[in-house]
DNA sequence: GTGAAAGCGCTAACAC
DNA sequence: GTGTTAGCGCTTTCAC
């Protein structure tokens, strides 16, 4: 960084202090204590600061005093309005401390995820808030053991000394389900996806579990459909194929994800299966869209802000003893037409 | 820096020649240029850097050698897809080279944006790319003049030394003017946002001028619906308000954005006019679900990953000579069911 | 209230 | 091929 872009070298404290007359400890006086500086110099200073464009360097300011206000974090999909809305969550309570964020997005690859990971370690960030992608984890734990700071996000921490903050799929997927019993359904569709992703398999035992408490049997009760990924187009060729061979149709339908419920949608009125007349649907995340669907989508909301927010604070308040360091939060369900009213 | 958080001193290269039995050169020797080395020194120093998990210091790196590889980007808000599509593309660029980048939203408020960039200045970032939000031109403008590289997005540059990509919404709209005019429309609605948007002018100027090299007169062929924020809700009420006192509806609707246009689509369908029999519709950026609609969305297609990854090309070649600096790209037409076919 | 000087961790120039 | 050393720009004692 010594010099500009193409450029002259950019103007230091010695350039300053020259230019005012003064030494450069008077000059990091003026930026870092100024009022142990007397008006007239601080003026001297401060003018000598405008006449050269003088702009701090940050990497000798973090090398010799060690402040730091760069959080990294990682998520697994930065095109993806959960983790967005996550990471603006971090941001706000990043900039309440003066810090800011580093985001990256790891893709769910391992290998950009470590590399990412390296980069924060080297930059010597205040800590790394990450959403581990499937096997990732070891190497946050290394990145902890090796001294810095690490925030879990959307996944729970599997050991006490790094911190997470997660929500409750298993209690998100019984909302849905209680609430299509309390609307009186008794025979019910989940569209669900891989049961290799943790959520997916929150969420399954969140039904089965509902059922059961609510005296129904699965086995009777329910039928499941499986997609291999959590998108619109599987969703769509899923419910097409099932719709074709099922005789007895389920009159409420719980899919793992907004994305797979419009897929659905697109499928059910493709083969003139009215929303919700013949069949209530309930999605998961309420993104952005689901308000503005022609039959608005009821879903499972998560408090995707607040985990990003509760997360960042709890890096920033690492070193306080003696807090909960495993923070769950739960959803919330947001009522909309899709599931309509009781039958 | 110096020390881990809460923890002992982070092992310096110092420490990693100690327990080496080499000097310091040595182990920079290593790190930088593994090959001037012999493979026994070598080896034993990859054995030190191993047993005391050494990891370099950014700081001091940067601070001594000056090298860069953190590039900032400014964008209007990281919670659009847009912004998120663009970011990625500039991610994907700036990774050919190794570099990283270093992501923050302004939210369109000025002072965000300057806070952001005066960071970026001071870690000394290879350069920065930025979505300008209103009247912040200036300071990006003072940015480049103190010797920071900038590359302007998704706005044309109003000076020649700083570098800019952009489309042209002026052509964007004339696509879907001309879809619409080409399946024999003769009467339109156009649903815009406020005219203090760049956007909107221009998607404006591209609406009339299309009608007008077609031969017809905007003022009698063309209804202007004006929106005070480009939300659905807001077009949702702005329509059921235009078609509860029109008398001589329009076949075709262009809407400014994808967002407005869900918001018509609900109006239109609530009010009973069927898309696209009683009226064709027109969507502009093509985000994620315009796809996924009941009836799926024609829409204007921005290539936004390559909007980023040129920038970040434009910004890593900075320093070549007598390239074009004001890259503008053509949008592309997205048909799908909304448009119908010929009427 | 101000100045002189040490040193953060690293790289690169120069000895050997 | 390896060691020694200066110094990047800044902050921070410690004198005065």
């Amino acid at each position: 960084m010594p010099r500009r872009n193409g450029g002259p070298r950019r103007p230091s404290v010695t350039d300053v202090a020259k230019e005012a007359g003064v030494s450069v400890g008077t000059v990091s006086n003026v930026l870092n204590r100024p009022d142990s500086v007397s008006p007239a110099t601080r003026a001297r200073v401060e003018e000598a600061i405008e006449e050269l464009r003088f702009v701090r360097n940050a990497s000798a300011r973090q090398l010799r005093s060690g402040e730091i206000t760069t959080v990294g974090a990682v998520v697994l999909d930065i095109a993806n309005p959960f983790f967005t809305e996550m990471a603006r969550g971090i941001e706000d309570r990043l900039a309440q401390d003066d810090h800011t964020l580093m985001l990256c997005s790891s893709d769910e690859d391992p290998e950009r995820e470590a590399r990412f990971l390296r980069l924060f370690e080297e930059r010597g960030v205040r800590g790394v808030i990450a959403t581990p992608s499937h096997g990732s984890l070891n190497g946050l734990l290394a990145l902890r053991e090796r001294g810095t700071d690490v925030v879990l996000l959307d996944h729970t921490s599997p050991v006490p000394d790094i911190g997470s903050v997660a929500v409750d799929d298993v209690g998100g997927a019984s909302l849905a389900m209680n609430h299509l019993l309390d609307l009186g359904h008794t025979t019910f569709v989940f569209l669900n996806g891989p049961l290799t992703l943790r959520q997916c398999v929150d969420r399954r035992d969140g039904v089965i579990a509902t059922l059961t408490s609510r005296g129904f049997d699965p086995a009777e009760a329910l039928v499941e459909v499986n997609l291999d990924a959590l998108n619109a187009d599987a969703a769509d060729a899923a419910v097409h194929r099932w719709l074709a061979e099922t005789t007895e149709r389920p009159t409420a339908m719980f899919c793992a994800n907004d994305f797979t419920a419009l897929g659905a949608l697109r499928a059910l009125r493709d083969c003139g299966v009215s929303i919700p007349g013949d069949m209530a649907v309930v999605g998961y995340d309420d993104v952005i869209f689901a308000s503005m669907l022609t039959t608005p989508l009821t879903s499972v909301r998560q408090p995707m802000h607040t985990l990003g927010w509760t997360a960042a604070d709890m890096l920033l308040r690492e070193s306080e003893p003696g807090r909960s360091r495993q923070v769950e939060f739960e959803p919330e369900l947001v009522v909309r037409a899709s599931s309509g009213s009781a039958i």
